[in-house]
RNA sequence: CGGGGUGUAGCGCAGCCUGGUUAGCGCACCUGUUUUGGGAACAGGGGGUCGCAAGUUCGAAUCUUGCCACCCCGACCA
């Protein structure tokens, strides 16, 4: 491609809305432009890293035994009503009604449509294994969208779903599929990490998120030091408080604490250190009011809290009245000698140590009380989020890494079958559900990450495999006709050998183009200037290092093209 | 949804506080001449309903009110 003939244009300096390196390079580049909150353009040169990834993605999913298909992005309310999730899913989900008045969504994922599939064809035990996957247009309306493609409202993803007839065809599957998800990261040059992760409200039992390590990252991975086990942050378990001798009972003393509701400002009023205080939260668990214990230094997860008392829903209460009927005042809630709810700890909580904690009344906290002789606790669990430093269940601490999901895998298990009423014929002659798995992989999000892995202050440094092209081809000065000529015949043995390459003929000036091409990235740059009117040789740059190497013109097609070959 | 910020040419910004020529600067763009190894120089030029609407005023980019868009922080840690 001559780039004087193609769609580019690229930017000096970075928009000011641009945050991270990955957005601030392709507004800059030239690769994508917002048009609204979370939705972007893709441009020639953004759709064509976009396209390498998802032949890659073909490719892998293909040779893992997955078959394409594409889906409507547009889906009825009455799958998403059979399935239970019109309502459930939230303001994330993007309604929209026909002239008839018919409700429909933009797809932000398509188990509903996958499974309406399967109802239909698959009628079977015999027509099982089934993987198929799309790569399509999702749009979820994010809270909050941000950093460009990185999350997005519209974006594009690749989601893949299997079916079987047991446990153990799911399993299979399951791994073949993380296997590929390797594979297709690793051809991209991205460092990833599997993730032991929550489900979520997708449902299921097993799940992996992919992450590529990234200190722009949204996520909390929790690794373990010894084993390298790597967990979200919202699924690493800690460790139970282990008990070496009971302390004996103290007594209780009511400490004047006018003005300190905070943490932060008990600690500074009383001198003492924030693991001395016990957080009292009071939560609605499924309309029903809850105390919930937290060391004061600690965090609440929210999920591990809903899994841990069965839940479907969990809210903070911030409603006076009712701290009032309970008998407790915001910022000084305790659980001594409150017995209108259940209470429920952390189970790394001291039993016996003289914690201080709220007192129920105004401008008063207690020292002194222990859960074991003073306060009657339902339940030790496992609630709280755990950080760097602590004791890890492999025997190592944990180390806190941060990451971008670029991919996660679940095992769905009957959810949607069953609600959907999805179900073949199995050995025994009687209907089943189907036993499902899904896969997404986020198309633009890897892209972003890549450069958020791979870029330097002069722009994008792409692996070969992304690249939108494989070769920069720079005349340096396009007036003088000996260097158009070498570099029109170079160009056209060049493409002939299967490569792509951007041509540089402008007629700028050599510092602008050399500025492109790195802010580009495109892996090897071939440059035709000065030493070619002197010597007859053409130079080669490699992007990643700026190494520089000098080859005579003559029969230079072939060295590029395995130096190429090299990268 | 709560809090904060921004909105002036394609991009980055000044002007607004203290209302008063034809709204300015840099980059980008167009024409010409020169230039071509790290974002060229000179000369000339085009491009704006100052986010939208109402109000105050003789007069509004500037003051007031409402709305919209975009960005940031937060979204319950008592």
């Amino acid at each position: 491609m001559r780039l004087s003939q193609y769609f580019f244009s690229t930017l000096k300096e970075v928009p000011k809305d641009a945050e991270i390196a990955s957005h601030q390079l392709m507004l800059r580049a030239g690769f994508i432009q917002q048009l609204s909150s979370g939705i972007y353009s893709y441009l020639p040169l953004g759709l064509k890293v976009l396209q390498k990834f998802q032949e890659i993605l073909r490719q892998e999913l293909n040779s893992a035994g997955a078959i394409e298909v594409l889906f409507p992005s547009v889906i009825p309310e009455e799958l998403w009503q059979e399935s239970e999730r019109w309502d459930a899913y939230g303001d994330q989900l993007l309604k929209m009604t026909d002239r008839l008045g018919r409700q429909y969504c933009f797809g932000p994922t398509h188990e509903e449509v996958v499974t309406e599939m399967a109802k239909q064809f698959i009628h079977s035990y015999k027509q099982l294994p089934l993987n198929v996957y799309q790569i399509q247009t999702k749009f979820r309306d994010e809270l909050r969208p941000r950093f460009g493609l990185m999350r997005g409202r519209e974006f594009c993803m690749k989601d893949a779903y299997s079916f079987h007839d047991s446990e153990s065809s799911l399993d299979e599957t399951y791994q073949v599929m993380k296997t590929a998800y390797y594979n297709i990261f690793e051809s991209c040059g991205l460092e990833v990490q599997a993730v032991e992760a929550d489900s979520g409200d997708i449902g299921g039992s097993e799940s992996a998120e992919f992450m590529i390590t990234a200190e722009t990252g949204e996520d909390a991975i929790m690794k373990c030091s010894e084993s390298g086990h790597a967990v979200n942050v919202e699924a690493a378990k800690t460790m139970p408080f282990k008990a070496n001798e009971f302390r004996d009972q103290v007594s209780i003393e009511h400490v004047s604490t006018p003005s300190m509701k905070r943490i932060e400002e008990v600690v500074n009023g009383l001198n003492c250190s924030s693991s001395d205080l016990l957080k009292s939260l009071l939560v609605e668990v499924d309309n029903e009011l809850v105390l919930v214990l937290i060391r004061g230094d600690h965090e609440l997860n929210e999920l591990k809290l809903k899994k841990q008392l069965n839940a479907f829903s969990i809210n903070f209460v911030n409603d006076d009245d009712v701290f009032n009927t309970i008998g407790t005042v915001p910022g000084y809630v305790g659980p001594y000698q409150l017995s209108e709810c259940r209470i429920v700890a952390d189970h790394s909580l001291d039993p016996t140590y003289p914690y201080i904690v709220g007192g129920n009344q105004p401008d008063t906290h207690l020292r002194n009380v222990q859960l074991k002789y003073d306060v009657t606790v339902e339940s030790y669990l496992d609630l709280r989020n755990a950080s760097a430093g602590e004791l890890t269940p492999w025997g190592g601490v944990y180390e806190e890494v941060r990451g971008i999901e670029v991919g996660h895998i679940f095992k769905l298990g009957t959810k949607y079958s069953e609600s959907m009423k999805a179900s073949f014929m199995n050995k025994e002659g009687r209907p089943s559900p189907f036993i499902m798995g899904c896969y997404g992989i986020g198309v633009g999000r890897t892209v972003a990450a890549a450069i958020e892995q791979n870029s330097d202050d002069k722009g994008m440094v792409w692996p070969k495999s992304l690249s939108p092209f494989d070769i920069q081809l720079i005349c340096v000065n396009p007036k003088k006709e000996i260097l158009t000529n070498a570099c029109d015949s170079l160009y056209t043995n060049l493409k002939n050998t299967g490569l792509d390459i951007l041509y540089d003929d402008r007629l700028d000036s050599p510092g602008k183009k050399f500025q492109d091409a790195d802010l580009i990235g495109i892996p090897l740059q071939v440059i035709v200037g000065k030493s070619f009117e002197k010597s007859s040789e053409i130079e080669v740059k490699f992007r990643s290092s700026g190494d520089r190497l000098s080859l005579p013109y003559d029969r230079c097609v072939e060295t590029i093209k395995e130096l190429f070959d090299g990268c």
